[in-house]
DNA sequence: CATCGAATGG
DNA sequence: CCATTCGATG
């Protein structure tokens, strides 16, 4: 039996928003670890790695590993029923192929039960690599939404470069071209308005914009938004959730052509798609997933640190020999960076 | 070079959405004197005079007078990028086919350029005459627009009479008939509330609302609008642009046929459109505009005054034996009435 | 169905 | 002044 509940339900609704767009179908995976899930855009370039730990939730139950596929559109439509003061609880009881949504008003006065068929959809269970990011740039997250939608009215394509000064957007397309510097201020005392960027190594990355604008989306969830890039490595945005875990969305970047090609490159044709290539594991290795600590202090993936002694769970299907869990509450360690299967490796189509 | 400072971003913003609806392609005249757009709308049946006069920006700088073409519709939307409180600087360097918008954040710590190709336009150059109008109306904006739009949804076509009393809406199609009837109501101690109607003469005149509606976008830039009208004129829509200058629509009347057969006309068939026929002046006869005194005390068209000595200044192109100016703010007069060329005259298409 | 613009609330 | 939401449009 599966079962967790969550007073602050407008965050489920708005994590939800965040990822509908992007995915069709996808599986949760539920473990004594938290609610999550893992999936790659509809044509796959993008993927998207959503946690929520079971720590977050006021109650969480979780007998038995337990995977659910749904139509994140269909859910997204339920969950837009339940009001945004609303308690949700989902429930899923064992030897059923159906989901539960309940909804409780603030007042106790109103109480809804959606029920929703499962799927069974094909797991391409991803491994999601690790990496010491060159750069890693934190601002506002409306303020990156808005450099986003900004510059696809100009071109398809933002190339981001990160310097010590700043981080610099810059798009260009049959009418124009356009650059848009944001300066570091972490001298803000109001945090959320800061913008902070770690840089070990200037980074220049190019990325269809179209995809951004899908992960600004998340953008309701957490008013910073930390933007991870490397060289020829898939840039990660990630937007927390209060309390809770992340929305991690990752994608790989256009291959960088000289700066003069590009700029006549992109006037005359349209220039090929890169896919982020992710090797789906055949539930084989298992699944790791990340427990950070206290959401103030953990770190975008590159910086997470091993803690404890590491806890493997399969999260991808019931697993009737799952290993002991560690007093209730597994401390599981990412391990992502150490996995051989499941890399995202780059790989450049049509060219 | 030529390199202009606005602080009040948000104008210029306003300036755009209130013409790129009506009008695709333009220039824009630089000279010492202001930035200035006159262009007849796609189907040349309305006119948009725009004049932003160069002691309205903070920082203003035209070395020689300058010519630039532009896709309204781009530029709007690279405007569109910058925030409302956005500092906006736009440069055009000599020997160079493109312009650039900079937009810096009041913080300043974002900075973005956009640059845009500029186009070569064939330049109409209009001379708009200025006459007496019989009538001036003076009224809320955001009433007037409230007005085109509910009739619109009667009729196609607006009738507005103005007697002493006050000026009447009058629109009438197939569900009905509608009068919307406001009086003079000077009284109101604020100002920005008041409907004032200076008549030398009952005047009876009858427009395409569809253009009404067009020009109703400038609401947002002046709480007040002047209409000026004279039988068999085209009628002036006015919008004052905070400290600057104007936005100034022209639209000619539809030929009155009797009341009655109007009605029953506009039920059989379609109305032939009349259009404003405005004499393309080849760059021969100098293009005037106007520099008007404080905003306050300034006057539509009809009314204003001879104040110095005319300068003429030629904006349309280049001209390195351009008039001296008068102590570097020049004072020039309008002098739309007194042109022989490029007058603007009724037409009766199709009829 | 999706995208864009307008109106309203924080 | 910005953000969200709703309505309208292609």
């Amino acid at each position: 039996m599966f079962e967790l509940r969550l007073v602050q339900g407008s965050l489920l609704k708005k994590v939800l928003e965040s990822i509908k767009d992007l995915v069709n179908d996808a599986n949760f995976d539920c473990s004594s670890t938290g609610f999550s899930l893992q999936a790659m855009d509809s044509s796959h370039v993008a993927l998207v790695a959503l946690l929520l730990r079971s720590e977050g939730f006021e109650h969480y139950r979780c007998d038995r590993n337990l995977t659910m596929g749904m139509n994140l559109a269909n859910m997204a439509k339920m969950l837009k029923c339940a009001g945004n003061d609303d308690i949700i609880t989902i429930k899923a009881d064992d030897g059923t192929d159906t989901v539960t949504f309940m909804f409780e008003s603030p007042s106790q006065d109103k109480i809804s039960d959606f029920e929703m068929k499962l799927m069974d959809i094909d797991s391409e269970h991803l491994g999601i690599p690790e990496a010491e990011y060159e750069a890693i740039i934190r601002m506002p997250s409306a303020e990156f939404a808005r450099i986003c939608r900004d510059l696809s009215s100009i071109g398809d394509t933002v190339v981001i470069s990160v310097t010590k000064e700043g981080v610099r957007f810059s798009a260009r397309g049959d009418i124009g071209a356009a650059n848009i510097v944001c300066r570091q201020n972490a001298t803000v005392d109001k945090p959320e308005d800061a913008t902070i960027i770690e840089m070990q190594e200037p980074v220049t990355l190019t990325f269809a914009l179209r995809y951004m604008n899908s992960f600004t989306k998340a953008t309701p969830l957490a008013e910073q938004v930390t933007i991870s890039m490397s060289s020829d490595l898939p840039v990660v945005v990630e937007y927390k959730v209060a309390g809770m875990g992340y929305i991690r969305y990752y994608l790989a970047p256009k291959i960088e052509e000289e700066e003069e090609e590009v700029a006549a490159h992109a006037q005359t044709k349209p220039r090929a798609e890169t896919k982020l290539k992710v090797e789906t594991k055949p539930k084989v290795e298992p699944e790791l997933m990340e427990v950070a600590e206290d959401e103030k202090e953990s770190k975008p993936p590159a910086e997470s640190k091993p803690k404890e002694e590491p806890q493997l769970l399969e999260c991808h299907k019931l697993d009737e020999e799952s290993k002991p869990l560690v007093d209730g509450k597994p401390k599981v360690e990412n391990k992502l960076g150490a996995s051989t299967n499941g890399e995202i490796e780059i790989m450049d189509i049509e060219q």
